[in-house]
DNA sequence: TTGAAAGCGCTAACAT
DNA sequence: ATGTTAGCGCTTTCAA
């Protein structure tokens, strides 16, 4: 039989619901509530405790759960005996702290988010890889988000974000964002957005990028001094500066060398590997087909490289190539493509450090800048004759 | 000045508290409490909360916390009314639910880990993006974490896994993980693990891999049956099971065809591009050289073929090369290169759907599992003459 | 140096 | 249908 816990009688005992997985009691008597003392309670402890807190280390040392929390944050005011106790009952009880918990208690989440259009075309990995790399030093977490180039996907991501309580975002939108909500959304809740590679002149935020323009202008200028004077270009969606600057570029070299402008040959893609092919196809089957094909990426290139070959086109000889980023695969194709090479990962640990000082920062004392990063012209084949 | 809202007198007007968030005036004239519109309020509500809870929803709305908690959460017991309202303030205020909070007191992070030793190679990043994919279909959200090939950042991982409280983990193992106390951690923390590609043998976890065995024999039958004699193997680190599996194919398959098996034409390479390199020019500069290499996989398969370039050696006439897994360069660089095909995607959503059934099942009901999945022989011209 | 108690934002059992 | 209350695991005043 269960006794009351002050008044030690039987009879007015009874079960008032369950707490922290233990029956509590009630006594009508003297209207106390309780629950049984440990001991008693034993064999539910009997398995490892699934996953042991602080209580679980303060009473097996019986001390208080608050010098537990000093110990193990190495707290100035505490003995260095207790700390060593506790230190080793939290490696023998396998403790490990929630996350959850000290992020509720702290109003910190130490996570970041990093949100990605998609990560399987090398860029993006290799940048998120070195952006989480200044993001540990830190002491940050990171939490991967990629939106699959769907605007649809990218604001579901920033309400996990948001719900996740992120401390800062570095973003690369989507192809298709043309709404910028969801990350107004962000500013609003004092959350700091850098954007990278695709950014959106919309919002006053910090800003990553690779010399587009300049990129661009010195692929074509390449091409042109090679001797190729139609000069097509596949470009990327509209929507993306990035795709305006590089075609910008692209224009602006043709213009520097006198080189009339032919709309048919400029085609933007949509960033698909077919598409790019079909881009490739139809300029290449043009009557008056451009003797070179100056593209948005590598990706682009390597198809357009071979939309060609199966048309038994020469690259170089027939057809100039060259692209953008540097893709580690661009060197290992037949021939090797010429390129603009970006220096990824350098962007990626920009991008960060330029957040956790806006995060440091906060809103008030931080200007936002935008980093632009040198592009440099790397020569190879597909583009040399 | 502020005007009454009845009389337009501006003489009797006192402050009279604060209702939602809003300056309450007090006319002693006509005895009329009132707020002013929204517009003349706006200097209040300016700046927007940082982040909005439950509580302000309540309070803005005058009811209780749970009632909101309640609307929320689409629970049955509750006035359509209300709830339209509850959602309507919610969307005012940009409320986003705190998920710590809510994990905390759920006891339930719904949170999956997703560990991998790298991922800037493809196989990887394609992995977790379809294993992604089941995950949020089951209502999961993902963390994803990289070892980069060091066993001590991957305890690193487990720990911050742990911390987060995922509810369980999809890993594959680094190449030199030789030690499970941290996957042993998360199991008696009934976390469960399922394991792919690099799998663990020592735990008795559901298990995917490809069938690394066969794959590899069929791949060095296909060299045999293409006439290549001096077929050698550069594997991978042996603490793999995977690499110690194709490296059995790879024997067996010799030993069918009755090729003697030459110890020096078997090396052991460490993952690294740099390596790989390596290797094949070792190979390749003896005396008694090859005439056929059977990679571990297809990064290792291009650094041969460029090493056998460099030396002047014809691939495929003089030198047979072939590889693992069918990464998309693969048939892009040349001559295109065979390749044993694993089903990469597949393999990610099949490891993320055994580890979801087990995080239903619980350790209880159970019964871990090993997936083999078929790997394919694709032919290029790399190994044909 | 330590303990007791309050509270972070949320849910759920219980009471009404 | 709604409110009241306790508590998830933790940190941090405040007292002792």
């Amino acid at each position: 039989m269960i006794k009351c816990a002050q008044c030690k009688q039987v009879h007015a005992i009874t079960k008032a619901g369950i707490v922290r997985g233990r029956q509590r009691y009630h006594c009508k008597d003297c209207h106390v509530y309780f629950t049984l003392p440990e001991a008693a309670a034993a064999p539910v402890a009997e398995k490892q405790q699934a996953m042991p807190t602080i209580r679980d280390i303060a009473t097996a040392l019986n001390i208080s759960k608050s010098t537990v929390s000093r110990a193990l944050q190495a707290h100035s005011d505490i003995n260095a005996q207790t700390r060593k106790a506790v230190l080793e009952m939290a490696q023998k009880l396998n403790y490990h702290p929630n996350y959850m918990a000290q992020s509720l208690v702290n109003k910190k989440s130490n996570t970041i988010g990093i949100l990605v259009p998609e990560f399987v075309n090398y860029y993006f990995p290799a940048l998120i890889i070195a952006a989480q790399e200044v993001a540990a030093e830190a002491g940050y977490n990171v939490i991967i988000c990629q939106s699959q180039e769907s605007a649809g996907t990218e604001k579901a991501n920033v309400d996990v974000l948001l719900s996740g309580r992120v401390e800062g975002v570095i973003a690369s939108m989507t192809k298709e964002t043309k709404q910028y909500d969801h990350f107004r959304s962000l500013e609003q809740h004092n959350i700091p957005v850098v954007f990278f590679n695709r950014i959106c002149e919309a919002m006053n935020t910090s800003r990553v990028t690779v010399n587009d323009y300049e990129g661009a202008y010195k692929g074509v200028e390449h091409l042109i001094k090679n001797g190729y004077k139609k000069i097509a270009h596949i470009g990327g969606p509209p929507s993306l500066l990035l795709s305006q600057n590089r075609l910008n570029g692209y224009l602006d070299a043709l213009k520097k060398y006198r080189i009339p402008v032919q709309e048919k040959y400029i085609l933007p893609y949509n960033l698909t590997g077919r598409h790019a092919t079909q881009c490739a196809q139809k300029l290449l089957k043009m009557r008056d087909r451009p003797d070179a094909i100056f593209c948005l990426n590598d990706i682009c290139t390597t198809h357009t490289l071979f939309a060609a070959k199966s048309l038994q086109i020469q690259v170089p000889q027939q057809l100039g190539i060259a692209g953008f980023s540097n893709n580690p695969f661009s060197a290992h194709v037949e021939p090797a493509l010429t390129t603009i090479e970006q220096p990824i990962q350098e962007m990626g640990r920009v991008a960060m450090r330029l957040l956790i000082d806006h995060i440091t920062k906060g809103f008030g004392k931080y200007k936002p800048v935008h980093r632009i990063l040198p592009a440099k012209l790397v020569v190879r084949q597909s583009s040399v004759r």
